[in-house]
DNA sequence: ATAATTGTATTAGTTAATTAATACAGTAGT
DNA sequence: ACTACTGTATTAATTAACTAATACAATTAT
């Protein structure tokens, strides 16, 4: 997996994220086992301790479980993390919604937006 | 000015931010006078060194500028207004639809999504 | 059995953001 | 002249994030 850190956030917050999305996005697959923590913190570059906050706060969404001395690993509930990815999407969007409504932007203009500047990623 | 703090940024970025919008969205008129540094910490709720900091870095962008003992201003140039519009429309509409593919939608289904979701934001 | 790996806990040091409390020099209005 | 206000500078204290270096108890693999 790779990471990739700003310097404008926390970078456990950074890491929840970004693991969230690894598992909604089908990246990693339900009941998938993580690679440890200090594996984890190697492959990311930051200290374990970093790591295994961001990993223990995950704890809370849902989308990970950890077993003491096995591992830590994908929640197996689908439905979990087709909730968890209907919430990222309504977050995502709302932001930018507000975001280009509040540049003055209508819907129509939105539209026009994603279809010039997303020419480069939507195939 | 209403201001809108979120506890995962750094204040003085998200005040970048705000003040930002706020002048390309036309909030802010050009030429206009801001309040003085202490009047606006006083209003967002912050220290007056961190309103300093955030507008002291602001002057970089070009769409304030201050005169030492008159206070600080928007900038008069309409076109560097624009250009740092364009600029912001650029980077939010991006990273949004850099997530929305990186959940695996289509174009067309980021149409329905913002369809459905901006109802309640576009009249 | 025993060696290695697991998540977790603890203590300490560093850095950046934030608040706090002043201070100063220049200008506008009176 | 004088008062008030401007941006700016400085020094200090506090807090949270991050790194560092270990340690431990439990389990898996050999």
């Amino acid at each position: 997996m790779k990471w990739n850190f700003s310097n404008d956030r926390a970078i456990y917050l950074q890491i929840i994220e970004q693991l969230s999305l690894a598992i909604v996005s089908g990246a990693l697959a339900p009941g998938d086992r993580l690679l440890s923590v200090r594996e984890l913190a190697a492959e990311a570059g930051v200290n374990p301790n970093t790591m295994q906050k961001a990993l223990s706060e995950m704890e809370q969404t849902g989308l990970v479980h950890s077993s003491r001395t096995a591992g830590r690993f994908v929640t197996e509930s689908r439905d979990d993390i087709l909730k968890a990815k209907a919430e990222i999407v309504r977050e995502r969007t709302e932001e930018f919604i507000h975001h280009m409504n509040a540049l003055g932007f209508s819907e129509k203009e939105v539209f026009e937006i994603i279809k010039e500047i997303g020419s480069e990623y939507f195939e």
